[in-house]
DNA sequence: TATATTTGTTATACTAAGTAGAACAAATGC
DNA sequence: GCATTTGTTCTACTTAGTATAACAAATATA
């Protein structure tokens, strides 16, 4: 048991993320491009789609395969996109942060 | 290998957040609690120790233990407190998230 | 048309992070 | 003394994160 619905990982939280900036550009490679461009995340091909799949199992996302495209080698994707209860999660997440931040006493941030 | 000094964990990032907001109250107990309260993050006395001896011994928090107090059972707590590497690896960690939400489209948010 | 190259996902085996529950320790109250 | 309270440590386990390799389908070009 236990698949917690409350809380995310925190490679779980930045796929959601990139998933939403990245709208139907969302797959496993340019997400994997991503992550490593705009989050300083270095991971391998194969943890990116083993988070992407644990993300579809919890119900916060949904995916479905692209025609390929003209280009050499451009075979079809597989895209995700975030549900309500991914977005849900995840901006959960981003406020309860925000909050923390904001109740740190000023002289701790120096 | 790979004691990753790049990314923390999720609950790493919550406990790091409370150590700072805590300051010299910061000890198990306590930690717990706001982790309920101001997290909505219910863990057992057993996972917040897990993770604060991860943090120390990857040079993110340092502990020390206060004297006991004069309340009935008061023992000595062990206090903790972030070091710099484990700042910067916290507010690396926040600034990454920032900048991704920027970069969300408007329609995508709704 | 076969075979090399490219873009892409899936499978497998493993390490690290997160978790629960109970044991243990030291203080005060009576 | 011994029950109660506050606190940490120990042990065993599940979930999240990870690397590497296998597999699949597309185009290019000979």
């Amino acid at each position: 048991m236990h698949s917690n619905k409350l809380h995310i990982g925190e490679l779980e939280e930045l796929i959601l993320l990139l998933i939403m900036m990245l709208q139907e550009d969302a797959y496993g490679l340019a997400i994997r491009k991503n992550l490593h461009e705009k989050a300083n995340r270095k991971v391998t091909i194969g943890a990116v789609h083993g988070t992407l799949n644990r993300l579809e199992k919890k119900g916060f996302t949904t995916s479905e395969y692209s025609g390929a495209t003209e280009i050499r080698g451009g075979r079809r994707k597989r895209v995700f996109s975030i549900t309500a209860a991914g977005k849900k999660v995840l901006m959960a997440s981003q406020d309860v942060k925000v909050n923390l931040w904001k109740q740190i006493p000023e002289m701790a941030l120096k």
